[in-house]
DNA sequence: CGAATTTGACCCCG
DNA sequence: CGGGGTCAAATTCG
C-alpha cells in the first residue's frame, strides 16, 4: 500500500502544488494595487484551497499519528528544546535535559518541535538566487541518503545554535521526480536573530544544493502543514508567502512572514530573552499565546487536532483574512530588504 | 586561521 | 535490526 499510493499522493501533491504556484502567479499579475479586495481575497481563496488539498493529501499519507505532540510542549523554550541525542552540549545539556525530562517528561524533544515544511521549486529562468533566502543563517551539520529517495537529504541548523541557544533546523530534500522541486522541512523556531543585526547571508545552504545542479534558480514557496499551534503560525504565514514572492524582491520571505506573523499575534513574549537577544521582541511562544490563536486548548494536539486545523484553514476568517488584512494595509514595507537588517 | 562543509560513525526509536 | 537524525573529526573554503 505504500509504493503506489505514496506514488500517486506525490503526484497528487505535485499537481497540487502546481496549481497553487499558478494561482500564486495568477495573483501576481494582477498587480495587488489594481486588484479590488474582492479579487485579491478569492485568488486567495484559491491559493488556500490547494493548500487545504496539499495538507489533506499529506495527512492522508502517513497521517497515522504524525504528532505526538507533548501536552502544551512549549515549542522554543531553550529548556525544553534540546533536539540533539546526547553530545551535543554535553554538560549544560545533559544536566538541563535530564532534569527536565524528570520533570515534565519532555522525553520527545524533537518532536516536540513545530515542524513545517516548503516546497520550493527552483525554476531556471530569472536569475534569482537561491530557492530561497529565509533569511537566517545555516550550517549544515550532516546529509543523509534517504531510503527509497533518489537524493540524500541534508540537515541543517541555524548558525547561532550556540550563540543564541537558538534550535531551529531544517532538513532539505530534493525531489525525486522534479529535481528543480525542494522540500524543506523545518523544525523548531528561530530564537536568534530575528531579522537582528546578523545579515542575513548571502548564500543560503540550499542555494548551494542548487547550484550544483542549475545554477540559477527562482523560486516559489509555499508552507504546509505542522504540528501543534505554532501550525496556526506556519500557515498564516504562508499568505505572507504569497503577498511576499509577488514582490520577488524580497530575497528571504520566511524570516519576514514568521517575524511579522509573530509580531501580528501580538507575542511580547517576555519569556526568557538572554541579553544577547533581547533586541528582538517575541521570541518563543507561549503555549497560551498560541491557543490565544488557534482558540481551541492546544493540550492534545492529534488527528482530531489536525482536522481542527484544517477546517480552521478553511475559514479565511482565520489564517487568511488575518494575515492579509495586515499586508494589505502596507503593500510596501521596507522592514525585508536586506538592508533592512545591517 | 577561523568558519563552514563533508562524511563516517554513533545513537535513538519504531 | 534498520532507518533517520546528529555528532564530530577531517577537510575545504574564504
Amino acid at each position: 500500500m505504500d509504493t503506489g499510493l505514496k506514488c500517486q499522493q506525490k503526484t497528487l501533491v505535485n499537481e497540487l502544488t502546481q496549481g497553487m504556484e499558478l494561482a500564486k502567479q495568477l495573483k501576481i499579475h494582477l498587480s495587488p494595487s489594481s486588484m479590488s479586495q474582492t479579487q485579491e481575497f478569492l485568488v486567495h481563496k484559491i491559493v488556500a484551497s490547494f493548500e487545504k488539498a496539499l495538507l489533506i493529501v499529506k495527512w492522508s499519507g502517513p497521517v497515522e499519528n504524525p504528532q505526538p505532540v507533548a501536552p502544551s510542549s512549549a515549542p522554543q523554550s531553550p529548556l525544553s528544546v534540546n533536539g540533539s541525542p546526547r553530545t551535543v552540549s554535553e554538560d549544560f545539556d545533559k544536566g538541563c535535559k535530564d532534569h527536565h525530562q524528570e520533570h515534565t517528561d519532555f522525553s520527545k524533544k524533537r518532536k516536540t518541535l513545530p515542524t513545517w515544511t516548503d516546497q520550493v521549486r527552483v525554476c531556471s529562468e530569472t536569475g534569482l538566487e537561491g530557492p530561497h533566502d529565509d533569511g537566517y543563517n545555516w550550517r549544515k551539520y550532516g546529509q543523509k541518503d534517504i531510503l527509497g529517495a533518489k537524493y540524500p537529504r541534508s540537515y541543517y541548523r541555524c548558525t547561532y545554535r550556540n550563540l543564541h541557544d537558538c534550535w531551529a533546523t531544517k532538513q532539505v530534500q530534493r525531489s525525486d521526480e522534479d529535481p528543480s522541486m525542494f522540500e524543506i522541512t523545518y523544525r523548531g523556531k528561530h530564537t536568534c536573530t530575528q531579522g537582528s543585526h546578523s545579515v542575513p547571508a548571502p548564500a543560503s545552504p540550499e542555494k548551494q544544493e542548487i547550484k550544483q545542479n542549475n545554477h540559477n534558480d527562482n523560486n516559489h514557496q509555499q508552507q504546509h502543514y505542522i504540528e501543534n499551534p505554532l501550525n496556526y503560525s506556519s500557515m498564516a504565514s504562508t499568505s505572507y508567502g504569497c503577498m511576499k514572492s509577488e514582490t520577488s524582491l524580497f530575497p528571504q520571505p520566511s524570516a519576514f512572514n514568521k517575524d511579522n506573523y509573530d509580531n501580528l499575534l501580538g507575542c511580547y513574549s517576555p519569556t526568557f530573552i538572554s541579553p544577547a537577544t533581547s533586541d528582538s521582541n517575541c521570541f518563543s511562544l507561549s503555549p497560551c499565546q498560541m491557543s490565544n490563536f488557534g482558540g481551541p486548548p492546544n493540550l492534545q494536539h492529534s488527528e482530531s487536532e489536525l482536522t481542527e486545523i484544517i477546517s480552521a484553514a478553511n475559514s479565511p476568517i482565520l489564517n487568511l483574512e488575518f494575515p492579509l488584512d495586515q499586508v494589505d494595509f502596507d503593500p510596501s514595507f521596507p522592514f525585508d530588504t536586506p538592508g533592512f537588517f545591517s
